[in-house]
DNA sequence: GAGCACTGC
């Protein structure tokens, strides 16, 4: 863990501290661990700061859950809140974080035999399953935060119902938020005519319910509709500075654009504020910026200045900072949406759920009463939707399913979702298994190739081109890449909206190939002892995101500990297909590589520097950050693709030559000439 | 021609 992250574990303490004794779940223990002891499934609704997260875990450890060797697992939707809940629990108890209290997180598992209380990320207890279905080791699994409906916690909830089938001493504790609490116990609920002892509804399961311990915040809305809610939204902030006492502002908008428009509004309304008056600091914050930039965020403000910080979603539960007294919240948030029939994804800008409100404005009352300000009428609230669209509902499926698969879910429609997916997006990502070989034509997961896709962390097209690498004779080039795609074009880093500095940098790794293989030449520089000697500081100097580039190294590492499992390494070349590449340059191998993942993928370039999609209609660019963005190419793969602001984009463009495509799906291409 | 909301294995 980096120093920084370090920080912000520290900070997420800081916030959670509370004496044990005086939270509001204290004297709910026995009426918690009654109901658990009672009913397989308990619904606990608590708000921020009730304590649940911390404190429930402990009851159910002195209350005898691991007695018998097992242990109670708690899930969380991010890393972050593991490793800082847990080691907040671990103190509590008075031990080493690790021993009786410790998480397990991708690349990092700070657990032991003694482990009795174990916080993981939801991703990861998925994982689990695929050795333990039953998950034989848990007494009693928590899923904290389910109310977030995230794609990890939703399928983890359809196989805990499932789990309880086959194991009626199995305990389920799952946390929401109070909107949705209903929801869950419906879910939860037992079919008629199935096995769970006839028992009714009433006596399998039940709710519980604890206070938050936050303070008062009151909630001003608009008199009417504004049409400009950033200029609103900055009006408001002036306001605030000029009129209410100390106390900083957070101020909720939907991305890295708005966030300039305002910090630079605020930049030209505060020059008119006079020397004397006090001073106003904007701060822009978004997952985007580098761990640097965005500790500024947290640092104290100087004297006689209220900071503002303009912040995407990622405040609302991400990251939590200090001293905000008051939100301006505009109502608005970015969500991901799969459109199935052109394959790509949108970021559309929506009104955010009444859940979303309410935890932004909570956001002010963390250290003492606040007020939040929404940029939208009373009426337009109560409209809002109760909570956020599930992610399953809004998502490219063909990871979900080809890890359901690999789980042993024979019949994927019939699954037992929280809320289906619409059977467009089930459709799309199974036609998408087949063409890649994971799935056969009766709809079954074909093995070895399709329970190796599954198994390894990356998106079936990529684990396809990786899987494939050993016959191409660039299993350890193909690693670098497929660890680099994860970074999801966030290895380059601009200093301070340096755009021209960033460019240069790139050059210098760019090859003509694409940029596949020049993220291939930046993971080479820096890992290179006489080069980038896995240093900060020669990352700093070529525009490269430090953070990111050491994410790459782990996950290159996972990937080959994955590979040498199942007994794939360069040197299980056969001799047909060392005759097949013989010869080849070793770029020309991975761009064939490559094309054999991402053969869907494929767009040519026209005069005029736009792309066409391979059989469809659609316009599609090269997004700035490619280096096709500049040059001239023919054919090209691309990883991804995506829509904003009315263009099509794609990035992480590779040149092929259109003979491949046939020669290395002829299927796909076949039928796509009819 | 000009740009990723946020997570996670």
């Amino acid at each position: 863990m980096s120093e920084e992250e370090e920080e912000l574990g520290t900070e997420l303490i800081a916030e959670l501290y509370k004496p044990p004794a005086l939270l509001p779940i204290a004297p709910l223990k026995d009426p918690l661990l009654y109901a658990i002891e009672t009913f397989p499934v308990t619904i606990i609704v608590g708000e921020t700061g009730s304590g649940k997260t911390t404190q429930i875990p402990q009851f159910l450890y002195k209350g005898g859950w691991t007695n018998d060797g097992s242990q109670i697992a708690v899930t969380q939707p991010r890393r972050i809140a593991a490793t800082s809940v847990s080691a907040r629990v671990a103190e509590e108890l008075g031990c080493q974080l690790g021993q009786e209290v410790g998480y397990s997180i991708q690349f990092e598992d700070v657990t032991s035999e003694k482990t009795k209380i174990k916080f993981l990320t939801d991703g990861l207890l998925l994982r689990e399953m695929l050795v333990d279905p039953l998950l034989k080791r848990y007494s009693v699994v928590m899923v904290d935060e389910a109310h977030e409906r995230s794609l990890s916690s939703d399928i983890l909830l359809s196989l805990l119902k499932k789990v309880l089938r086959a194991r009626p001493d199995l305990r389920v504790v799952v946390s929401s938020a109070t909107l949705d609490a209903e929801k869950f116990l419906d879910f939860f609920a037992p079919d008629d005519g199935q096995t769970v002892h006839s028992k009714t509804k009433v006596d399998y399961e039940t709710i519980v319910s604890i206070e938050g311990r936050t303070h008062p915040v009151d909630i001003f809305y608009l008199s009417s509709p504004t049409n400009n809610y950033v200029e609103k939204a900055v009006d408001t902030a002036l306001l605030i500075h000029n009129s209410e006492p100390d106390g900083d502002i957070l101020l909720f908008v939907t991305g890295r654009e708005e966030i300039d428009d305002a910090i630079d509004m605020v930049a030209d309304r505060i020059a008119d504020l006079g020397p004397s008056a006090k001073k106003l600091q904007p701060l822009p914050l978004y997952a985007g910026l580098s761990t640097e930039q965005q500790m500024y965020v947290f640092q104290k403000a100087d004297q006689n200045t209220r900071k503002l910080i303009v912040s995407t979603n990622i405040a609302e539960a991400s990251i939590t900072i200090d001293g905000i007294t008051y939100v301006i919240d505009t109502g608005y948030v970015k969500l991901r949406a799969y459109d199935p029939v052109l394959g790509l994804e949108r970021l559309n800008i929506v009104p955010v759920s009444k859940a979303s409100a309410t935890q932004r404005a909570g956001r002010a009352g963390r250290t003492r009463p606040g007020k939040c300000f929404r940029m939208y009428t009373e009426v337009a609230y109560d409209a809002l939707d109760d909570a956020t669209f599930p992610e399953i509902q809004r998502s490219n499926l063909a990871p979900v399913i080809l890890q359901l698969m690999n789980l042993g879910i024979q019949n994927v429609v019939r699954f037992d979702f929280l809320d289906n997916p619409p059977s467009a997006l089930v459709v799309r990502a199974l036609d998408l298994l087949f063409s890649l070989g994971a799935v056969d034509a009766y709809g079954r997961l074909t093995k070895p190739l399709g329970a190796r896709m599954a198994e390894l962390p990356l998106e079936p097209m990529l684990a396809r081109a990786l899987l494939n690498a050993p016959s191409f004779g660039v299993l350890s080039e193909m690693l670098t890449i497929a660890a680099m795609m994860t970074l999801q074009g966030t290895a380059f880093v601009a200093h301070d909206g340096n755009n021209k500095q960033l460019e240069r940098a790139r050059s210098r790794f760019a090859v003509k190939e694409g940029d596949h293989v020049t993220l291939y030449n930046v993971y080479q520089a820096f890992t290179n002892p006489a080069v980038g000697k896995q240093s900060p500081q020669w990352c700093r100097e070529n525009c490269l995101n430090y953070k990111a580039m050491l994410k790459a190294v782990s996950v290159r590492k996972q990937l080959r500990n994955s590979l040498d499992r199942m007994g794939i390494q360069e040197n299980t070349l056969t001799s047909s297909d060392a005759i097949r590449v013989g010869g080849m340059e070793v770029t020309e191998r991975v761009q064939r590589c490559l094309t054999t993942g991402f053969f869907a993928q494929a767009a040519r370039m026209k005069s005029d520097g736009s792309f066409v999609a391979v059989g469809g209609d659609t316009v599609l660019w090269a997004h700035p950050s490619s280096l096709f963005f500049h040059r001239k190419v023919d054919w090209v793969v691309y990883h991804e693709i995506q829509e904003s602001k009315g263009k099509v984009y794609i990035r992480d463009l590779t040149s092929v030559e259109m003979e491949w495509l046939t020669e290395y799906a002829p299927e796909y291409y076949k039928v796509k000439q009819r």
